[in-house]
DNA sequence: CATCGATATTGTTCTAGTTCAATGGTTAGA
DNA sequence: TCTAACCATTGAACTAGAACAATATCGATG
C-alpha cells in the first residue's frame, strides 16, 4: 500500500516493494489537535516526525516568555528538535500544532535500523539536511542584513499560502518583530 | 599515511586502511594566502574544504556592501557554499581567508563517489550536518530573541579563543551589529 | 625610524522597531 | 444569540542600535 509519505520519499530515492513495506512498519500515526503540543522546551526528543496534514510551527521562547517561530511545517515536512534528538539532552524548542495535524513518527531506534538496513534512506536524509541547512543560512544572513519590511515581502513570496492559514502574530513571531510593527508594515504598504 | 583530517575522521566512523588511503586520493591540498578569497557570490562552488590550519571566514555581502559573516572557520570546520553545490547555481556566500591557511578541498564529483564506495561517509557527513543544523537553529532564535550584548557575552563563552585571532569588526559582522557598536558594548563592559 | 593604511574608540544625531495602552473586530463555544 | 477570549489595529512615548564624523591607535613596510 502507498501512503502519503511515499510520494515524498519516490521523489528523492528508489526502493524496493519491501523496504517500503518495511519502511512503513517503522513509522506511528499520531494525530494532533490544534494548539496541542507535540514537544515542549525541557523534554527529550527521542523522535523525528513528517506532516501528512494540519500546520505546525516549532518556536523558542526566552526566559521573558518572547517567543521566535523557527519554522511553520505543513503537509512535507519534517520537524524535530534537532539538538535534543542528537544528544539526549532536553529541548529547547516546542512544537505546537496550529490546526488539527496527521503526522507520521520515527522513533530514534527505529531511524538508526532503518539507516543500516536501507542506506538510501541515509542519503535521503543527508540531502534533506543539506537543503535545510542551506535555506536556514539563507534565512539567517538575510535576517540581519534587511528591514523588517523587506523580511515580509520575502515572506509572502516564499510562502504566498501561509497567511491564508496562519494568524498574522505568528508570521510576526517568524520575522523576528512585534505583532504591532508588522501590522504597521502593512498598513504602509496599501497606502502607499 | 595519517593527515590530520583523519583524526577528525577516526572520531566519529572507522573505516579500513584501504578506504582510508582511497579518501586521500580525492582530496586535493591548497594553499590560501591571508585575504585571498576562495569563493565569490556569483561563482559555481563544486566543491567542499576541509581547514587543516589557519581560519577563513564565510559571508553575505547586501546590495548596499554591507556584510554578515555566517561563520569563522578554523582547524576542523568544513566550508562550502552549499546552496551552489546542491544546484549548481550562482553562490550567495564569500569565502575569505583571515590569516594564511592550508585546506583539502573534495570535488562534487569525488564526493559523490567516496558515498558510493564507503558509505560510512554519508553517515558522516549526515552527522555533521544535524549538528550544524542544529547549532544554526540555535544561533538563529538566540540572536532574534536576545540584545546585541548578550550575544557577545555568549560569543565569548562559546568561542573564546577566537578573539585573539580575529578582528574587532568581524565579530561585529557575525553578530549583526555595527563596529562601532560592538566597540560601545565593550566600554560598558568594563566600565560596569 | 617614519609613514601609511587599517583598525578601534568616542560623541552626536537619527531611525527602525518596541512597549504600553486603548479600541474594534472575529470567532468559538455555552 | 450572547458572551468571552482572542486577534488586529492605532497612537504615543521610548530605546536599542545605526549612521556619520572625528580622533586615536596599531602594525606592517620602506
Amino acid at each position: 500500500m502507498k501512503i502519503g509519505i511515499d510520494a515524498y520519499i519516490d521523489r528523492c530515492i528508489s526502493i524496493r516493494k519491501d523496504e517500503r513495506t518495511y519502511f512503513h512498519s517503522l513509522l506511528a500515526e499520531r494525530k494532533v489537535k490544534k494548539k496541542e503540543f507535540l514537544l515542549k522546551a525541557g523534554e527529550i526528543c527521542d523522535w523525528e516526525a513528517f506532516v501528512t496534514e494540519g500546520c505546525l510551527r516549532v518556536f523558542y521562547m526566552d526566559e521573558n516568555g518572547s517567543e521566535v517561530n523557527l519554522m511553520f511545517a505543513t503537509e512535507d515536512w519534517w520537524i524535530s528538535d534537532l539538538g535534543s534528538k542528537i544528544d539526549q539532552r532536553p529541548a529547547e524548542l516546542y512544537i505546537q500544532a496550529l490546526e488539527d495535524c496527521s503526522i507520521l513518527i520515527i522513533k530514534n531506534k527505529n531511524k538508526e535500523e532503518l539507516y543500516a538496513c536501507v542506506p538510501a534512506f541515509e542519503r535521503l536524509f543527508r540531502q534533506l539536511l543539506e537543503r535545510a541547512l542551506s535555506a536556514l543560512q539563507h534565512r539567517f544572513v538575510t535576517t540581519l542584513a534587511q528591514s523588517a519590511e523587506q523580511r515580509y515581502e520575502d515572506f509572502l513570496k516564499r510562502y504566498p499560502d501561509l497567511p491564508k492559514r496562519i494568524a498574522q502574530h505568528h508570521i510576526a513571531a517568524y520575522l523576528g518583530i512585534t505583532p504591532e510593527f508588522l501590522s504597521k508594515i502593512r498598513r504602509r504598504r496599501v497606502q502607499g
